[in-house]
DNA sequence: CCTCGCTGGTTGACAGTGTCTACTATCTAT
DNA sequence: ATAGATAGTAGACACTGTCAACCAGCGAGG
């Protein structure tokens, strides 16, 4: 007979894992829970007992992303709190969009139409934003004179929105508009992260 | 009688105008074909003698953002190439982003399957990119010792980042977790172009 | 003047989707 | 042993994108 999936014992969590492959393999757009339902064997509305619409499936995925994204992050992050391991983070967070970018366009490409109603999916968001936000408000930043208030949360916000800035355009079409090889987004990498350096500490003229 | 939409002399241009006011009131994913017809009066399949497919129809809103973007920035950039039109831009830029939330992320929010297959669009895309880069690639800037290949091309790269990373980040869900008020977003968007100065042009000590 | 083909419109059909409701089997706690 | 919850099935409905076939006007060429 034809390859029947076998039922597998825990749904919920193969569903994840099915949706987040038919999103990998056919676009997001071509995601259906039916499409999902048929390929582990089960009737169409089975995933209905562990999800309440395609928008929670959905969200289900995201939150694993920002869960995968949080262990990366821990993972490869040193504890101290010095310039290197600004360098280090900022380093590991565009390794993990270049390695993983379909994770991160789920997670930042704002693909949920309320995002806010997905409780387990804003935990999973926040806990690995906090990991950057801390991160990044226990370094030895310097302030330039005409800086009124000093919070380190808008210096993190800074540091934070040109990694994620890059992030997004190395791997958005615009790389073509800009003809980058592969060797020049490197130099891109590197060359916004001196730029950082530079920017919150002026006298290491850049290095890193 | 039901106040019968009037069929319109240019169905293509209402079209896209009819899809866009269906995202902005229901969603992106909400928007049909179906519905654009309904709503201009005619049978459901008139549009696609205009677009060949719903994303067909999509890439023309998308194009249609890109240009208009490219009009608000040739209007609000300044022509000389000193650190003053560098703080315009940005704001420029950071200002549309804010008051056009919807078609920032239509925009850059990577919402078209395969954007290169659609021609129009993208060479609007590339004229907008191109004035951001043509200006950026003017800039007077100040390299550091370990900076080896000086291309403007990187740092320019380096500062679009950070716009579009804050433009993102201060109009996603982040904010709500960094508990940022509008005018905390403000300051946030000084320091934000402060330390670009600062990683430019360091004696400057981040003044604008 | 007739006819051809093109452009822009119509209706009808089909497969596929999300989701509602109703039914059933199976386990579990009392 | 039985009642209820849990997790699955089956069917129906409204809606979608898209294909095919058809039709009105209209300007060009004979």
């Amino acid at each position: 007979m034809s390859p029947a999936p076998s039922k597998p014992v825990d749904l919920k969590q193969a569903c994840i894992d099915e949706a987040f492959a038919i999103i990998q393999s056919k676009g997001l757009e071509k995601l259906s829970l039916r499409d999902v339902a048929r390929r582990l064997g089960v009737s169409h509305q089975a995933p209905y007992k562990h999800f309440a619409s395609r928008d929670h499936i959905l969200a289900a995925v995201v939150a694993r992303c920002y869960a995968e994204f949080a262990l990366y992050m821990e993972a490869n992050v040193p504890e101290t709190d010095s310039f290197e391991s600004l360098h280090a983070m900022g380093l590991a967070y565009l390794n993990y969009a270049r390695e993983h970018p379909l994770e991160y366009r789920l997670m930042f490409g704002s693909v949920l139409p309320d995002p806010e109603l997905h409780e387990e999916m804003m935990q999973q968001a926040q806990y690995a934003f906090s990991l950057l936000h801390n991160k990044l408000e226990k370094l030895p930043l310097k302030h330039a004179a005409d800086m009124a208030t000093d919070l380190e949360k808008h210096d993190a916000i800074f540091v934070w929105s040109t990694l994620h800035g890059l992030a997004t355009l190395l791997q958005s079409g615009v790389t073509d508009t800009l003809t980058l090889s592969q060797a020049e987004k490197a130099v891109a990498i590197e060359r916004a992260m001196s730029r950082i350096s530079l920017a919150l500490d002026p006298e290491t003229r850049g290095a890193p």
